[in-house]
Order: structure tokens, then sequence, then C-alpha cells
DNA sequence: TGTATAAATGTTATCGATATCAAAAGCAAG
DNA sequence: CTTGCTTTTGATATCGATAACATTTATACA
């Protein structure tokens, strides 16, 4: 059935407009000198034909692909919607499209998406996270192309950076309820070994727990694959019941503090006047439970933005200009009910 | 910066190796005849030099890009999420990737969207929903590809089909209602005219309500664009300020209903003792919440995977075999708490 | 009207891999 | 060591568009 008939090539349509093939390639780009007339003839027999350029023999002619690839950990997480999103939009007005890579948080399948996402020969490339296999990080090295990691600092960038501290960016949540005078804070996160935001959470965590000379013992992992909610009820409920008097716990993800704090209605436990629930990431959800999670805002759309912005100037860039290598965001802390 | 260093073509590999580029093609590829001692030696240079092979060249070179196309309406939706892994999973067998595309629930984007696509030359191309602008089609119909819709059931299909109907699929719920022996019940929803899907639940509801002889004024169409949670706290407002007495609503996603929800709470409104409140999709979130949302569960996922499963055929078939053009998931009511 | 310049169009070579066919090398059996 | 087969390797044409350069046609202005 496919590929009976053979699409139309643009040999077809300048054939039926009685032009050469060069002129339909530039009567169908919008700014070259092409006459009106003959544009329109063009036109009119590529919509004859159904023509639909083709746009692997145009990049491969061209050189260049039109399009940046990024890699996420997981589709399925409005934080890093928020920055593809805003990626997006970025790079719309320069005719540069988005070609989009889920690691599921391994190191492992990162390294064979970005090798796969190269194989494309792709203008840029955004990775987040600063950990990466060895291969991994040579592959990006060798890529010829500029190479962004966000969401996080690394110490030894590849290339350019757009991100913030997660270490520092916890710490803000450990602060507050410290402030608020509470001694008895817990944590809950997942698996450090895969997830290396998630671990410099953790280390803010005890950072700041032996900052104040307080114990950092009370700490759920959980296993959070399809980073989710059920994770943060099964935390909730381990650290609740070996230390019941816990005052404050962090979450690594406000969907793992969603998790936690309906959890903790359902065992009778208020949230704020028993234990107090922080989370991670301002996701929308957040903002309408009752309580509202009182969160860290990472910023995520504005990664995006700032990424976009730096491969643009890269992109348009002679080599001479020096930009910053290292672009940080922000993060805040939005009081809410919740903690 | 960019480009400066040309990257290594295989021709520099087959130098380095001393074989011809046609034998390093071979090596490179799993299946081939190449003996184990060239095998070797050409990797052995291939990493040496950091090669990366050309997808750009090969899928130009031998007429097949590799890849699907689909077009979902949001990326951040739980429900397409799930679709698209499901989708995505079933094609890895296949050495087939997977190429992402947002309509934001416009069918002009669509549009655009689709031509975009199409000038990549997937080997296939799935949309969700039956509801496209006429160049839309013609686009499709045209592509010389298998077309798949999908979340929906069209009455005049470009080509196959996997999906539900919308409209029997709402009136589970209102039946549900109904069956609880309530008579004033309203409806959530959106802007009908971009969302096809929400439209005929919407119809759902006014079929339900005129076949049992009740009214179907109470409704709330609110601005939806990046679908979320806002709108169903705004729509609930304004249908319990204008029908105080209402005793059953269903909104047109599971996210609006967490809105709508969550905002009772606020009003001093019990759900599901005042009134009860029911959503569509069985997102991750309805099932954690206090109370648990009452959702129809459209299988989400089974539609990703049954598309990924016909296009295997499809692709694999000679032309011969003729499989059914329409398959159709089963959509379910799970009571839970909320209604 | 003729010359200078700009605009429009055509010609040819090329991007990097693979399909296809041809040739060489390896190998078994007589 | 020769014949006949299989396995491995190579040479060449080719996919469809565009870059770069060449040429023709239109336009301006003296």
């Amino acid at each position: 059935m496919r590929n009976k008939t053979k699409l139309p090539t643009m040999a077809d349509v300048a054939n039926l407009a009685g032009v050469s093939s060069m002129t339909v390639s530039r009567a169908l780009k919008p700014d070259t000198s092409v006459s009106k007339s003959t544009r329109e003839k063009i036109q009119k027999a590529a919509d004859e034909l159904g023509y639909v350029l083709d746009t692997r023999a145009s990049e491969f002619s061209s050189g260049k692909s039109g399009f940046v690839a990024i890699t996420i950990p997981s589709i399925n997480n409005g934080n890093f919607a928020d920055t593809v999103k805003a990626f997006s939009d970025g790079l719309a007005e320069q005719d540069l499209q988005v070609l989009l890579g889920y690691t599921n948080y391994h190191v492992d399948r990162e390294e064979q998406l970005v090798e796969q996402l190269l194989k494309k020969r792709p203008e840029a490339i955004v990775v987040t996270g600063g950990m990466h296999t060895d291969r991994c990080r040579l592959l990006l090295e060798n890529s010829g192309i500029p190479v962004i990691e966000t969401w996080d600092v690394p110490e030894q960038p590849i290339d350019h950076v757009v991100g913030f501290s997660n270490l520092q960016a916890s710490e803000l949540m450990f602060e507050h309820f410290i402030a608020q005078g509470h001694k008895k804070i817990g944590f809950i996160g997942g698996d450090n070994s895969r997830d290396s935001r998630g671990r410099d959470r953790y280390l803010g965590f005890c950072n700041t727990m032996e900052k104040h000379g307080l114990s950092s013992e009370r700490v759920s992992f959980q296993e959070l694959a399809p980073f989710s909610m059920e994770p943060g009820a099964s935390g909730i409920r381990s650290i609740m019941k070996e230390w019941p008097d816990t005052e404050a716990v962090m979450c690594v993800s406000d969907l793992i503090a969603y998790g936690a704090i309906t959890e903790c209605q359902r065992m009778g436990i208020n949230v704020p006047d028993d234990v107090k629930i922080g989370g991670f990431g301002a996701y929308e959800l957040g903002q309408f439970l009752n309580p509202s999670i009182t969160t860290i805002d990472v910023g995520a759309a504005q990664i995006g933005k700032f990424a976009a912005e730096k491969i643009i100037e890269l992109l348009s860039d002679d080599g001479n200009t020096k930009s910053a290598k290292i672009v940080k965001t922000e993060p805040t802390l939005i009081k809410r009910q919740s903690a």
C-alpha cells in the first residue's frame, strides 16, 4: 500500500510549471527573488500535484538540520514540560524546531538517546542535568555543536549551563522550617543514584541539619520510577510510623508532597498543624490543593527561555563575542499553607 | 564556533580502516555480512575519529526515515502522555522512533504541524481527534503513508481509527448521576470550537439530559487554553452561584474536576455530600485527592498500544491482508468518592 | 536608445550514505 | 589443485534538494 505511488518531487513540479527545479526551490521559500507570476505558477503546480517538500533532502543538501535537540528525564512532568514549552516558544521565531527525548532518569538511557539525537545532526543540544556517562560526555564534547546543561550547575560543565543549585534551593525550605522553630525534620526522596538533582536536594537537607546541629535521620527513599504520587504516600507513612513526633518534612517534588499530604489527611494527621509538608517545583496542582503546598519555585519556564536565547546567540554568533558560560536562575520559596 | 571543524564522514572512517566506505556502512549495521576482523578494525577506526552516523544522509539514501509522527493537543497532559508512552514503547522493538508535535487544541496549528511533519517523510502518522481543516485532511490523504486518527471515532475517517466515542463515554457519567436519583445536573467544559472531544462530551450531557427529560442549562464553558485547574474553580463558582441547588456536575477532564472540587472545599461546600463532581480521564492525581475523583477511564495507554500495533502491521504488510479499519476501546466508569 | 545595474532564472556540482551489481576471496568436496 | 559454491568486499549510480556560479531578462537613467 505504502509508497506504491511515488510522491512528487521538485522536478515534477518544475516540469509542470515549465521552469527549472532551482526556481521551484526558490519559489517555495519566503524571501528569495522570484517574480510574482512564476511564483504563482509554481504554487499552482505544487498544489495540483499535492507536492510536499522533502526536508530530508533539503536538510541534507543545505547542511543544516533546522532543529535543536533536548533531553528531559520524563515526559509526564509539569516542570520539564514548562521548560520545554518556553524553549520551543523561544526558538520558534528562528524557525528552529525542537526534537525531544526522554531519559527516564537513566544515564545509560541518556547516553543512548544523545547518540540517537546526534545522528540526526541537530544544530545544538540541551540536556537536563550534569551527570552523564563517560561516553555520553565524550559524544557531547565531540559533537561540534553548542551543548547546554540545564536544571543543575555541574562542577565541570561540558560547555554552557543554564541552571541553579538544587542543594541551595532545597536549603531554602529547611531554613524555612528551622526559622519556624522546628527541629524534628525529615525528607522524602527517590533513588539518588539515578537522579542527581534529587540527590543534591537531599544533600541540602543533610547540610542544613548539620549546620544547625540537628539529626538528619528522618528520611525515606522511595522507588519513584514514573515520578508519581504513590511514593509520597508510602514515604510519609513510613516516616510517621518510625518517628511519630516529626514536625516537618520536605519532599523531593510537589507530586511526592501531594501524595504525602493527601495520605496524612487519610491518616487523620493535620497538615500543617500536626506536621508541615513542603514540596519542590511549584507544580500547578500544589496551588489548588487544600492545604496549598509550600514549595520551591525554580523558574522552570525561565530555564527554557534562557536556554533558547543562548542557543540563538551561539548560532548567530560568528565566534567572536564571548557570552557567559553559566547562567543561573534564582530559586525562591513560595510560602503557602502546607508549611 | 560551530561546524568549524567538519565532522568525520564514513569515507574518513573507511580511509583510516583501509576499506571502502560501503564496507563501513555494512559494518555499522548489526546484521550484515562483514568478517569479524574487518568489523573490529572499522569499529576501532570509528571510535578513534569519534564518528557518528549521519542519519540525514542515511535516511535520504535509503528512502526510509525510520520514524513515525504523532500529534497530540497538549504536552502537559497525563492522558496524552500515557498514549504517547505506550505508543513509543510499542514501536521501539521495530526500531521506529516517534516524532511528537503539539497542536495546542487548534486545528489551524494542527494543519501547520502536519505539514511540517510530513515534510520529514515519516513512515506513518497518528493524529489525535477526527476534526481537521480541509487542507489538513487533504495533506493526510495524499501523504501516501498510513494515517491513524485516535481518541475519537470520526464519522468519515481518513484511513484507520483507534478511538472511542467521547459522547458515549460521557453518558456513562450522567447515567451514573441519574441512577443515584439526581436531576439537577451540570457540566463544566472548555471552548468547544477548538476541542471536538470536549464538544462530544458536552453532547453526551445534552443527549442524556434530553433522554431523561431533564434540563441541560447548568453549564459553564471556561477558557482553558493551557488545559488546567483554575478553570475548574471558576466553573464551579459560576454554576453554584447561578444554580445553588445543583446536585451533580461532570467536568470535561479530571484536571477541571480537581479545580472544581478543591474550590468547593474552599467555599465550604462538601463533595460529595452537597454536590457530586465527576471527572474524565483517570488522571493519577484524582486517585489521591480527598475525596478521590470518580472518573471515566478511556484507556489512554491502550490507544497508544493499539495504534503502534496497527502501524507495525500496516508497514510490514505487503498490501494483501485486510485489517480492521476501526479499533474501538471501551471507556469505563471508575467509581470513587467524589460522585 | 544605449549602457549600467538589478532582478530573475538556469546549469552544474554536491551533500553522505546506501542499493545494486560486480568482483574477489574463502572454502568444501572431489 | 580445480570446480563450484558461499562469503566478503568494492565500484558506481543514486536519492532530492540547494549552493555557487553563470546567464538571461527587466529596469533605470543619462
